[in-house]
DNA sequence: GCTGCCGGGAC
DNA sequence: GTCCCGGCAGC
């Protein structure tokens, strides 16, 4: 197993999934901060250990209650609650209560930062005036609205931060921290499910905890408990956002071996190595860039001998998108280079004698945009 | 050898 | 950003 860990991930692009966007060194937080939301823990955790120690965390040896905090004596029996203060009944394991007071600091700085955070990205997810709405669509699939693309974040759930202090979810604050969606802000047509990255694994299960246990446990090798984490599972599974309608169909499909059957694509976020059903639903712009006719494209396009150029969409491809996303699970020898295509391309339609003729990308020697495989 | 195009350099 | 080209690899 140990030869199966994906490479250490680092910061920076090329690294973090998405959502892990506390941890790229870039555009600093304001968009990361505010997440109570998932795996914004992986960055949000990151920041938050460093911003924690400066709150006066209650610790067991400094309030001589040994024992009360997992990992005092060993995490062994289930907690119990406190003879000598009053504990709701309900109250959370240790664990979980830690948890809640990251939470809670999350929460505190979100809301120090709110205005920032609910402020631009709505702004910059509004539609922009002269934008067609079929681009609009394109550039914001499914309500992301991150700028590039590469980063996934995901505003529709990101912008969950609590605007109320609402009393500690009785549920896991795993789902307050880690991004279980918020049920009032997502659409209902959006669900959120969290993939494996891991190598060979891409497990999907629908909470963030779920998921950050499944790694820890079956990846990381380790305790199930959550405070004995340093946050690295979250740099192991994405966030995957689905449109219900996407997912039903994709899940109807299911086939192992169906990766054509892609839907265009809900959530810019991974590539993985392997082909797998749900990440190919969930491929953002399976179309290319664009393949528009270059200024240059010519009526006599039509010398071809394919007919006319309108250039025949593209098939979805399995591996259209470069995405920012972490390496772990390894790029699996993949072929750097894209099988060659058989169309003919601007150079052998129209020859070096006409190069003036050729689309753009074939003058630079590129990959021709014209008449694409 | 021809071709497509990646990777990288110059501007 | 545009433009160009060396060089690799598939045919």
């Amino acid at each position: 197993m140990e030869a199966e860990r994906p490479p250490v991930p680092v910061p920076g692009c090329g690294r973090p999934p998405p959502r892990a966007a506390g941890r790229d060194p870039a555009p600093p937080p304001p968009l990361s901060l505010p997440l109570p939301q998932g795996p914004a823990v992986g960055g949000g955790f990151a920041g938050l250990e460093f911003a924690l120690p400066q709150e006066p965390e209650p610790r067991a040896a400094d309030l001589g209650v040994p024992g009360t905090w997992a990992g005092a004596g060993g995490a062994a029996g289930p907690p119990t609650p406190s003879a000598h203060i009053p504990v709701p009944a309900q109250r959370d394991p240790p664990g979980k209560s830690r948890l809640d007071e990251v939470m809670a600091a999350a929460a505190l700085t979100s809301l120090s930062t709110s205005t920032l955070l609910l402020g631009a990205p709505a702004a910059a997810c509004s539609p922009e005036p002269g934008l067609e709405p079929w681009k609009e669509a394109l550039v914001r699939p499914l309500g992301s609205c991150g700028s590039s693309g590469d980063w996934g974040w995901d505003l529709a759930s990101d912008r969950s931060s609590p605007s109320i202090p609402s009393p500690p979810l009785p549920s896991e604050a795993a789902h307050f921290l880690f991004g279980e969606p918020a049920p009032k802000k997502r659409k209902s047509s959006v669900r959120v499910l969290f993939q494996c990255l891991w190598k060979r694994c891409g497990k999907v299960l629908s909470t963030a905890s779920g998921m950050q246990r499944h790694i820890r446990l079956v990846h990381l090798g380790r305790q199930a408990e959550p405070e004995q984490s340093d946050g690295e599972e979250d740099f192991y599974y994405t966030e995957l956002d689905v449109g219900m309608d996407v997912l039903a169909d994709g899940l109807s499909g299911l086939s192992p071996a169906s990766p054509a059957a892609s839907v265009p694509p809900a959530s810019p976020r991974l590539e993985l190595p392997e082909p797998r059903t749900l990440s190919s639903l969930l491929h953002p712009l399976a179309l290319p860039p664009v393949p528009v006719l270059s200024p240059v494209a010519p009526r006599h396009a039509c010398v071809s001998s394919q007919g006319c150029l309108a250039p025949t969409r593209p098939e979805p491809q399995p591996t259209t998108v470069r995405t920012c996303v972490p390496t772990p699970p390894s790029r699996l020898g993949a072929s750097p280079r894209k099988p060659r295509g058989d169309a003919k391309k601007c150079r052998k339609v129209y020859g070096m004698d006409h190069r003036h003729l050729w689309c753009t990308a074939c003058r630079w020697k590129k990959a021709c945009q014209r008449f694409l495989d």
